[in-house]
DNA sequence: TTGTAGGCGTTATCAC
DNA sequence: GTGATAACGCCTACAA
C-alpha cells in the first residue's frame, strides 16, 4: 500500500503538501504543485490510511448507532434512514444490535469508545443506559426516545402519552368497551408515558373496562401473550400495542383464535414501518417521523456543543386510521 | 485518556511492559510486575487505544458484513447469526447496508477496506462484485451465496438449484398444472440456479404451465409484481418465491386479490426467516442453515490462509413445508 | 508556498 | 525479565 511519504516523494515534494491536497488545508497549495500530488496519487494508487488519520486527528468520522433488536423493521428502517441522512458527508455509520440484551448493549457502549466514534445514536433495551461512560469519553449522545436523566445526553423523540392517547381514543371512539395496552416488557419511561396516555383515554370514556399487558418486543412473544389473551376469559375487543411488531404479533395471535381484524378484534400499532402497508389487514398506528429524526440528529451531532448542552426536541407523530382498526372513527 | 505511558510511569516500569501485560505477550512479565502494572491502570482507568492499537499491529479485531438490504429480516438473522458466532472473540461486527444499491454497496467496499477490517462477510447485491479491491488489499472475504468468479473469495452457500428444484416438485406433488418462478431482479448465478432447479421440476411433470417473473427482494415490489400476475389472464395456481419477502408480498397480493392461500394459490418461500412461523398462513419455505454458515464463515476468516486460496463449501438446506402450500405433499 | 519535524498511542525488536 | 526506541502513517505547528 502507498502511503503520502511514496506520493511526496514521485511528486517531488513533502508529506505536509500531500496531506494538504487531501485535505483542502490546512494550507493552500499552488496549483501546478496540486496537480502533480494528485498525479502521483493516481498512479500509485494512493488512499489515505483512515486508521492513522484518525489517530492523529482524534476524528473517526464514524457515527455508532445502537439499536435494541436489528430484526425489528423499525429499527432497520431508522437505520436506513440514520445513513441516508449522515451518508453524504463521508461518515460511516456502525450499526450495533443489542440483540435485546443489556449486556450486549454494555459491550457494545464499551466497543464504540473504544473505537471512538464521533458520536452515538442510541436506542437503548434499558431505561438508564451507560450515558455517564460515554459522556466521560467526551462523545455526544443523541437517544431517540425518552430519557430519565436528560442531563447527559440528547434526546429526539416524539410524545408517546400523546400519542397513546390519541390511539386509544380512536379505538373507544370506535365504541369499543374492554381495550388491552400491550406495552413493553419493563418499566421505563417510555413505557410510563404510553400507559398514561392509555389510562387518561380510558378515564375519558366510562364503563369501558382496560388493563395492561406487557410483552417483549417482537413478533413472536407478543403473539404467545396475545394468544393467551384472546382465548382466556375476558377477551378485550381492542388492543393498542407499543409497537408495530407486537401488533403483527396480535394479528397472527387473532387469526390462530380464529377471530376476524377488526369484526372481532381491533389493533392499533406503533412506529410506522413499512410493513404496516402489507399486513394482513393494513395496521393502523402511530407514525414516528424516521426521516425528520435522522435528519435531526445528524444535524445536532454536527454541533460540537451538544456534549456539554444537550438538546431536547419533541417532533410530531401522525395517527394513520387502516383497516385493522377498521378504518377512521365515525364522526 | 490515560495512555499506556501514563501507566508505565505510575508502575514504575515501560511502555512495553504494559503492552506485554495487556496482551499477555509475546514476552513473559514477573507476577509482581504486571499485578503492579494492573494496579496502576485500574487506578488511572486506563483504556488501550484501538486505534493505535491497529495502527501498530495492522490489525482492526473488526469484521465488515455488507448486506443488500437490512430491513430485510433474513438478513437482519444472518448478521445476528454471525455476531453471535463472532462475538465471543472481542471481534466488532460493522453491518453496513447497501440499500439495494449497487453504488451504495461500492461506497461500503471502499470505506470498509480504507478502515481495514480484517475481514469481510460479503452478501451482494450485483453478479459481480469488487472482489478484486478486497482481494488486492489484502482483505479476505467470503461471500454467503454462489459466486460466478471463484479465485477471489471465499464462498459458503447451499444449493439453489436443488433446492429450487425440491421446493418445486413440491409444487408439483400437490397436483399444480400452472407454476411460477417470481426470481431475483436481475440475471446472477444464484438468480440461474434457481431457475435451473425450477426449469428442472418442471420438465419432469409433463403438461404444467410455467414462467418465470422478476421482482425486487422487497415484500412490497413484490406485491406489486404479484398483483398483477394474479389479476391478469391466466392466473398461476402456485409460486415459488426466491426468497421469503417476496413471498410475504404475494401473501399479501393473494389477499387484496380475493384470493385464499392455499386453497386458490399455492406459495413457497426461501431463506426460512423466522417470520414464516407467524405469516397469515405460516409459510413453506426452504431453510438456509443460518446458524451453520455463520459458524464456518468465522472459523473461515479464522485462517488467514483463505485469502491465497479460497474455499467453496455447499451445506445442507431443510425443505420445510407449512400451510402456504397446503402442507407436506401427499405420498 | 513548501519543507522539517514532533506527536498521536501502540507494538515489537533489540539490547541489557 | 525489562527498558529504550524505532516503526505504524498521518497531521500540523513552525520555520524557511
Amino acid at each position: 500500500m502507498a502511503t503520502a511519504r511514496d506520493v511526496a516523494r514521485k511528486a517531488g515534494t513533502s508529506t505536509a503538501v500531500v496531506s494538504y491536497v487531501f485535505n483542502n488545508g490546512p494550507r493552500g497549495v499552488a496549483p501546478a504543485t496540486r496537480q502533480r500530488v494528485l498525479a502521483a496519487a493516481r498512479e500509485l494508487g494512493y488512499r489515505p490510511n483512515a486508521l492513522a488519520r484518525s489517530l492523529s486527528s482524534g476524528r473517526t468520522r464514524s457515527i455508532g448507532l445502537i439499536v435494541p433488536d436489528i430484526c425489528n423493521p423499525y429499527f432497520a428502517e431508522l437505520a436506513r434512514a440514520i445513513e441516508d441522512a449522515a451518508g453524504t458527508t463521508g461518515n460511516l455509520l456502525l450499526i450495533a444490535d443489542s440483540a435485546l440484551s443489556a449486556d450486549q448493549e454494555r459491550r457494545h457502549t464499551r466497543s464504540l469508545i473504544d473505537r471512538q466514534v464521533d458520536s452515538v445514536v442510541l436506542v437503548s433495551v434499558r431505561d438508564e443506559p451507560d450515558l455517564r461512560e460515554f459522556f466521560d469519553a467526551g462523545v455526544p449522545v443523541v437517544a431517540l426516545h425518552p430519557l430519565s436523566d436528560r442531563r447527559l445526553a440528547s434526546s429526539i423523540t416524539i410524545d408517546y402519552e400523546a400519542a397513546a392517547q390519541r390511539a386509544t381514543e380512536h379505538l373507544l371512539a370506535h365504541g369499543h368497551r374492554s381495550v388491552v395496552l400491550l406495552n413493553g416488557p419493563v418499566e421505563s419511561t417510555g413505557a410510563r408515558q404510553h400507559r398514561a396516555g392509555f389510562d387518561r383515554a380510558v378515564a375519558g370514556a366510562p364503563g369501558v373496562r382496560s388493563r395492561m399487558v406487557r410483552s417483549e418486543i417482537s413478533r413472536h412473544h407478543a403473539a404467545e401473550v396475545a394468544q393467551e389473551l384472546l382465548q382466556g376469559p375476558d377477551r378485550p375487543r381492542a388492543v393498542y400495542c407499543t409497537t408495530d411488531e407486537q401488533a403483527f404479533g396480535v394479528l397472527y395471535a387473532a387469526h390462530r383464535s380464529g377471530l376476524s381484524v377488526p369484526a372481532d378484534l381491533a389493533v392499533v400499532g406503533f412506529d410506522g414501518t413499512r410493513n404496516c402497508l402489507v399486513s394482513i389487514p393494513a395496521l393502523t398506528t402511530v407514525q414516528q417521523p424516521m426521516e425528520a429524526m435522522a435528519r435531526r440528529v445528524v444535524e445536532i451531532l454536527a454541533d460540537r456543543t451538544v456534549l456539554e448542552e444537550p438538546v431536547h426536541e419533541v417532533l410530531g407523530f401522525e395517527f394513520i386510521a387502516r383497516d385493522s382498526s377498521g378504518g377512521p372513527a365515525p364522526g
